[in-house]
Formats: structure tokens, sequence, C-alpha cells
DNA sequence: AACATAGGAATCGTTGAACAACTCGACAAG
DNA sequence: CTTGTCGAGTTGTTCAACGATTCCTATGTT
């Protein structure tokens, strides 16, 4: 008996989840993530508020939560845009990359996250031999998240987990995303060997080369644009 | 003239600080981190509306971004509390501090980030010597959040500007803010004389052990009473 | 024709009131 | 001692309203 309530509080942080306007900010941050919503765009309260069927004070509190996760962009008395990230913003982002994804490589992966990253690297490789490209990129995308779990610790996750939402907003501008993916399918796949065999320096090193590559892939295709 | 303009443009940031609930947000922050509000305290959206003649809807707006920065713990149509920290929490927090600030010393520091990182430790040299423990606290934080700097990404500061602020719902439960402080002013001038000597890697070491012993005083005096 | 100015429409910021939904403790019944 | 039930107190959400701000446009000036 003990040991089935004591069970059931791993299912506790399940209650919490509710609140219109947490799901409200669910549905926009999916939206803004699928490019259903343009960076740069303005996102009216009303025409939004009466397209959910939620009241603007409502709908207010989930524009502040995107915009403390960076997504939106709230200028005063102007209204919410969808946020537009410079190519500084780009860079920024990825010097932060650098920094986590660097220090979770050099740890000694457990079995637990090694078994998240191989299956990432798995799904990535049957995605791009079907020439799925939007499932290799969401498969690479897995594939760094679970990169960061070598940390163990939940707040480097959900960082990263915001980071990577941060940047979606700019995958899009990758018109051709066989490009922007393919050559990472096979890195991954090295980098994971690289785990696995214990040789964190040089799994480090071929990270910052890895990301040093899809950074300027990124600003290539980015720059010119704005 | 254009110089006169280009200066000007560095006080654009304080212009869109604006919007009530931000500034009741900026006040709400203040009153936990000095720890007029203590953790585990439930604030009441009546009586601190009225308190600080604001609409309930504002007040809510102020709560939703102290939950984002972790300072508040809101429970579905229970209300929100001052957050309380556990200690894997601490663990947590502490894992982040050494995996930025870790990151931080390695770089080739720059005159910029040098000078404020001297000036810190300077300030706590001089509280200390008039036994002026709360501001060598202060100055201690502004250490740290000076050696982050030296990774030159806006994010990591900001990130680290949120960390110190969770930490600091846990630094009062320091009775003794002598003991907690006091090690740390010699560790650093030592450290600040390895980044200046170029010695990252006996830097990034010392860093470790100094960032463990924290911990260990930390959660030394907050486990038990919990 | 270029520019400044003055409305005016649209939208945001904030408030106050209202009511449903929910929590929690107290008290009664089994 | 456990299990319903009730009621007071709060939160969740909506709605309507009004002042403040921004943006657009038409008007008028040089």
């Amino acid at each position: 008996m003990d040991n089935a309530v004591a069970d059931l509080e791993r299912d506790r942080s399940r209650l919490g989840r509710s609140s219109t306007a947490e799901r409200v900010a669910d549905i926009l941050r999916d939206r803004i993530s699928e490019g259903f919503f343009e960076p740069g765009q303005r996102l009216s309260e009303e025409s939004i508020s009466e397209a959910l069927g939620v009241s603007r004070n409502t709908l207010r509190e989930a524009f502040r939560l995107l915009g403390h996760e960076r997504l939106l962009d709230h200028r005063l008395n102007r209204g919410v845009f969808v946020r537009i990230l410079s190519a500084e913003d780009v860079a920024d982002l990825y010097r932060v990359r650098r920094v986590i994804e660097g220090a979770a490589v050099r740890r000694s992966p457990t079995p637990r996250a090694l078994s998240l990253i191989k299956e990432a690297v798995a799904d990535a490789e049957r995605a791009a031999a079907r020439d799925d490209w939007h499932a290799v990129g969401t498969a690479n995308i897995r594939f760094h998240q679970a990169l960061v779990t070598l940390n163990q610790s939940p707040r480097l996750d959900e960082a990263m987990r915001q980071l990577l939402a941060e940047l979606r907003l700019v995958f899009h501008v990758m018109k051709n995303p066989r490009d922007f993916h393919e050559p990472f399918v096979e890195r991954n796949r090295r980098l994971l060997e690289l785990l696995e065999a214990g040789r964190a320096d040089e799994a480090a090193a071929f990270l910052d080369g890895y990301l040093d590559h899809a950074e300027r892939l990124l600003v290539h295709a980015y720059e010119p644009h704005t």
C-alpha cells in the first residue's frame, strides 16, 4: 500500500498542468516553431483572443510567457511580434551551445543518456534513408537535447529546450532542408562513437567543429536575407 | 553630434522599461531577494494588489514573470508561494555554475571583463576590512557575475543573473554571513591572479574546488533546516 | 513637390466588477 | 477514526470600459 502511494507521487507533476493561459502558450509556441506565424509578424490581441475563444487578459498572460522564452518580442503599446533573430543572436545561441553541449560531452556518459542519444541517431538515419528531411531535423534536435542530458541537470535541459525553440525561429530560412541536415547525420553517429569509446576530449573537439559548421551554414543562408 | 547621439543609444534600454506589471515584478523581486518575503510564504493576490495599488490582473502578470524566473511557485487554484529550494535544487544550481563559470575562466580574458572582476575583488576586500559582511556578499555576487562576462554572451549573462537570484533564496539560511563569505574573499583574489597570468586550466581547477566548497557550506547549513 | 501638422481610427495598458471553479478546514454521520 | 458534506475564502477567467499611445491619412504650408 505505502509502495503504491509512493508510486503515485511521480504522477503528481501531471496534475499541475492546466491553466488556460499555459495551454494557449503551448498552442502559440507550436504555431511559431512550425512557422505558421512568421518572424516579424504582429500578433493582435483582439483577433487571436477571439479566434481561440479566450479573453484578452488570458491571452496576455500567454504572451508574457512566450516573451520570457524570447519567442515573442513585446514592444510597449505596440503589441507583440514574433521574434526576429539578428545574426548576432544566432552567434550568441551557438556560443551558449558550445558551452552547454561542450560540458556535456566531457562527462562520463550514463547508460540512460547514451540510449537516448543512440535512439536519436538511429531515427535520423532512418529518416534520411527515406528522404524525409523534416524528420531528420526533428531527430537532430532530439540528438542535441539528449547530449545535454549528459550534464544531469534539469536546468540545463530546460535551457537547451528554450535555446532550440529560439533557434527554430531561424531554421525556417533554410529553404533546402536537405543541405542543412544531411551533413550532420553522419557526424552524429561519429560523435556517438567517440562518446561510447570514452574519448571525451576528441568528442569535445569534434563537437566544436560541428557547431562551427552548423553556425556558418545558418548565418550564410540568413544574413543576406535580412 | 554623431557622438552624442551614439551615446544616447545606450540609454535606450531604459526607455522600454515601463509597464506596470514589470515594475511590480521588480518590486517583488527585490523584496524576495532581500528576504522580506520568506520562502514558502503565500502571496495573496488581493492583499498585495491592494497594497501596491494595482489591479489583480496586473499583479498576476507580474506573478507570471517571477514564476518564470523560478522565484515564485505557482500552484493552480492555490496561489503563488515564494519558492522553496530543495537540496536537489541547490545541487543543480551549482552544477550549472560549474558549467557556465568553468567555461568562462577558460577563455582568454578581455580587458573590459578583467576590470569588472578586479573591481569586484577590491570591493569585497574593502567591505571585509570594515566587517560589512552583507556588502561582501554583494561584491561576491558581482564577482561571479563579472566572471561570466568572460564568455561574451548576453544570454549566459542573463542566465547567471537568474541563477544568482534563485540562489539568494537560500543564502538567507546562513545566519552567520561571515562564515559563509569570508573564505572566498581571498580566493577571489587568487582566481583573479590566475586569470591575469593566463593560467586557464589552473583557474578552472581552482574554481571547481571553490564551488565545491561553497556548495558544501550551503547545503550543510540548509539540509537540516528542511 | 516636399514637408510639417493635425486629426482620427485602431490598438494597447489597466482597471474594476462579476461569477464559476477550486481548496481547505470544520463539522456531522457512519 | 474514516468518510461525506457544507461553507467561507481564493483563485481562474471573462467582460466592458476608458485613458494612453501609435500609426495612418488628409490637410495645409512653403
